[in-house]
DNA sequence: TGCGAACTTGCAACGAGTGCAAGTTAGCAT
DNA sequence: ATGCTAACTTGCACTCGTTGCAAGTTCGCA
């Protein structure tokens, strides 16, 4: 598929940085639960992680980049998802498979990616500088997604049409999971809740099918 | 409609204010454009109107802010829109209505907004705090109309469907003028621009229509 | 065994944003 | 007019995120 230069951390250097940015991650996700986003500052994680603040950026851009560590492959498998179409998919099936591996990146469920979402989840209804990086990554694969399903079906969509079908899927998505939020009978049955999303969205995007 | 207490600027307190505020968005403006965004300091800003760099934020929230002056006024204009609806209007043909006063809302065409328009659309494509503050404002307009136009039309729409229906138009639209924008890189006429967002907006809602 | 590249770190600095306290000024009732 | 109050302005000191720089340290590899 194309991760293979993941799978081996052949040198020291390579294990160390991996260590120190799981360390990094760790203590934000701990220290962001228990203070809060804008009670900890980056030196906190810093100290928590062991390591001097200068050296936090130059694993993590910025602050906010620690609650959004994977977007890059998840954004990878969403195009791959576009790449291993079956033959006789139509451009919204793959779109929608596309989709769903950004919104739940494949392998096994793990307790601190499962941490981390809910946290992100509640920083990004909470926290006004968390919300606005989210929906950049948001943007920035959205991008992503359109130009590869445009190239993926050039007979059927230009360039302009596909960013507007990209851009009217995730647009549903969104909006509805946004009121699922903040119309707060929040989390209870995770089934129940999959399917009201299903069905406002399938209203909404009807006119695409 | 309901803008009455905008019109008469009575007391003298409220004309300064409104001077003051109108001062410091022309320098914002003209010093973005000369300097450009990161290179001008809120001081810089504060300092060619004249004000103490305190008491910038006595008007503006944040330097951000300066970009997006009227927002709350066009969240109003769309709201009202849909509260004005024909009797036989379509919950698709309302929310038309809505998005054109957003993008646009009524008045007589002014220079000074049509420069602030033009430099913000510049900003958000390259200044990433922009573009995410400027999604930021979108979601906002985005959760009001959804709401407005939910209640509008209680029988057919729910909250959810509601949202996701407005999702899936903005998204559409800014799906469709991002493409746009990041594929050719011009700018320069405004009536040039106008009809690429025609055509964009066109493409992005043709499967409603 | 070295040498160069990559990494770490402290320091100084800049800019956004905020709380506070002291001073001004406009609005308004008398 | 007079004076009281609320609103506004401002400087100051401070916190925090973020960056450039100049050491020093460690690792990979020939």
């Amino acid at each position: 598929m194309r991760y293979a230069e993941h799978m081996p951390s052949p040198t020291l250097r390579e294990r160390k940085r991996n260590r120190t940015r799981q360390a990094l991650l760790d203590a934000a996700v701990e220290l962001f639960e228990r203070k809060g986003y804008d009670g900890t500052t980056v030196a906190d994680i810093a100290e928590a992680a062991d390591i001097g603040t200068r050296t936090f950026f130059g694993y993590f851009g910025s602050k906010e980049e620690l609650l959004f560590p994977d977007s890059a492959r998840r954004v990878d498998a969403a195009v791959d998802a576009i790449a291993n179409r079956a033959p006789d998919d139509r451009p919204v099936d793959v779109l929608l498979r596309a989709l769903r591996d950004v919104a739940a990146p494949a392998g096994q469920p793990d307790d601190m990616i499962d941490r981390l979402a809910r946290l992100r989840l509640r920083l990004i209804r909470t926290v006004p500088a968390v919300r606005g990086r989210a929906l950049q990554v948001q943007l920035d694969a959205q991008r992503a997604i359109a130009t590869h399903l445009g190239q993926a079906y050039p007979d059927e969509l230009d360039e302009l049409t596909a960013a507007a079908l990209v851009g009217a899927f995730v647009g549903a998505i969104n909006g509805a999971l946004l009121a699922l939020l903040d119309s707060d009978d929040d989390d209870a049955d995770p089934e129940h809740v999959r399917q009201r999303l299903q069905r406002a969205t399938d209203v909404a995007l009807r006119p695409w099918r």
